[in-house]
DNA sequence: CTGAAAGCGCTTACAG
DNA sequence: CTGAAAGCGCTTACAG
């Protein structure tokens, strides 16, 4: 394959010429700018990526962290990968997918080897173990994923607790005052998980701040489980008038465990969710909801991310949450 | 941070015996590894890869190209990507994400600049355009699909025409001789994906070889537009005592459809189906079926692609296909 | 068993 | 506007 020697010698010019063509940083003569790109159009060359990073210090690469393997409960994540590359690939960089389940090993593994230029981390967590491995590196990075203390480090994601307020607020304006909160699994506050913190706080502040019963209601991780689950619930004979839902697989399963125990929405029940906005679109789901966008988030991560490299961008730690969306499909009735 | 020839100075050696170390390649004495080992524990040291692929002309890196951007309708692509880049790992490589829409140029640009050793094709077709940007390229590549002509790729899958057998076979064996086969909309077998074309011409073989009539039923592909597909067909009064279903929206929607319109499986209707296993998990699905493995796909690619870079393995062109398993789980009866 | 030296393909002050 | 030269951090015959 062709080097920057080979295009120099046929273009009749020095590798320094061809060099600062390709980088752009110093102005050429129209002539040797066109005997140039004809060489190298004619010896179909293009820059040796890892001899320019070594010569520049810049891998022009970014990673992106993965730190759980149960990719398969996590219908938006494809949608993140595919989103920060192609966000990436047109601010010229490249990604790297780092998939080790020691998550701290990943990232000092991946910088200190001089791998990436940048770090996007996704699923964070409120106490995340990867970032011990961050603060102490010369490589800066972007969660996706809001902890309440982010040790400096610049983050991004919907904005969960306006999302919260916004859904309680919907439901109040109707006039509802007993709410059944479908949640996650209790694994998943435990687990520290930034979104769903997050969204269980502020729901509760709000529906607190609006005299609004929150009747807190877990629903277990496997569909059979979350059918048992959410089939009790509605079963239940209380004062809840409608549901307030944040766990992609119980609101999943809704509509036909709806189906099934005869209720109809919104005449019988009202429901709010948040959710992904892959999971709305899978499913077709059909409640008013705050929609997770992960192409948005993921625009912003590397927006943040490429401030950050390039020095440009606000000085200071940057943490920008996406306002919510509430899409209303009509599934809350007035009382 | 430190390079090569810190650590060299730190150990009183020079910098050849540290990469000799490195890479393992000379045997040095206890005391000079020692006294290496502990410079480089010191120092925090570790070889920059840009470096060493300039040095070796060998990146470390394989390419993953994700050709389609309906990454939103592809619950096991980020299984494929998770298990494609773990196995990597364990291999000693680094995964690339190369996500541009026009796949062609993708494989161009990772290629000319150097920046993997091999590629792994995601999504492929029949005719797939990306097969031209591979044949005049010094970096080989494995496809994760198989079309009818490879050009001489390697390339691995679930064995679908088998698939297709096994699923025939268990209707028939069980006395079913007119059944519906549920399929993806057209769009999918014009645009040539390998899976379905040869799932779809295999079932159609063995159906004439032993008799039973397939009456041929594509679902749409959205998921109101398939609940409406899945209904007609289920309601249509004909002959047929079984499905066929090579559709994941269908067979995801199908419990539902099946419950709406009061059908006992197996008593009233027998199914089989093939379908992702991360969809068989994320549903529950409770159908006889052959599941396709994303993890066991992607190990094999693998360890395809990484014997054609050592140049072990068997000698010529690798077509390599999973067996499939049938996982019966009592949906069909005998008539 | 160890080291001096050339080379991988680029970039970038610096001099002209 | 252009080029000679040093340097980025490694590896690897080769000589000892």
């Amino acid at each position: 394959m062709a080097n920057i020697g080979d295009v120099a010698r046929a273009a009749g010019v020095s590798r320094a010429t061809v060099s600062y063509l390709l980088s752009g940083k110093k102005r050429l003569t129209p002539e040797t700018t066109q005997r140039i790109e004809a060489a190298i159009a004619e010896l179909g060359f293009s820059v040796n990526s890892g001899a320019r990073a070594l010569a520049t210090a810049r891998t022009m690469t970014l990673g992106i962290v993965v730190q759980f393997h149960q990719a398969e409960f996590e219908p938006a994540l494809a949608t993140y990968l595919v989103a920060i590359t192609d966000a990436a690939r047109e601010a010229g960089y490249s990604v790297l997918l780092l998939t080790d389940a020691d998550g701290p090993v990943a990232v000092r593994r991946a910088v200190s080897s001089r791998q990436v230029d940048g770090l996007v981390l996704l699923n964070v967590l409120e106490d995340d173990p990867r970032f011990a491995a961050l603060t102490d590196s010369p490589v800066p990075a972007v969660l996706i994923g809001m902890p309440s203390d982010t040790r400096g480090i610049d983050a991004v994601d919907l904005d969960f607790e306006t999302s919260a307020t916004v859904l309680v607020d919907h439901l109040h304006e109707h006039g509802h005052t007993v709410v059944r909160f479908v949640t996650w699994p209790s694994a998943i506050y435990d687990a520290g998980h930034t979104f769903a913190l997050r969204f269980r706080r502020a729901a509760h502040t709000r529906a607190a701040e609006l005299g609004v019963t929150l009747l807190d209601s877990p629903c277990r991780d496997e569909p059979g489980l979350i059918r048992e689950d959410l089939t009790r619930y509605l079963q239940q004979a209380d004062e809840a008038t409608a549901l307030l839902v944040h766990n992609d697989g119980a609101v999943a399963m809704l509509p036909s465990v709806l189906h099934d125990t005869g209720l109809q929405v919104p005449q019988d029940l009202s429901v709010v969710s948040l959710h992904s906005a892959q999971l709305a679109s899978f499913f077709a789901l059909p409640f008013t909801a705050v929609e997770s966008q992960a192409r948005a988030a993921a625009d912003l991560a590397v927006d943040v991310l490429l401030d950050r490299l390039r020095g440009s961008g606000p000085d200071g730690v940057r943490h920008v949450q996406l306002p919510p969306v509430l899409v209303d499909q009509g599934s809350v009735a007035t009382r």
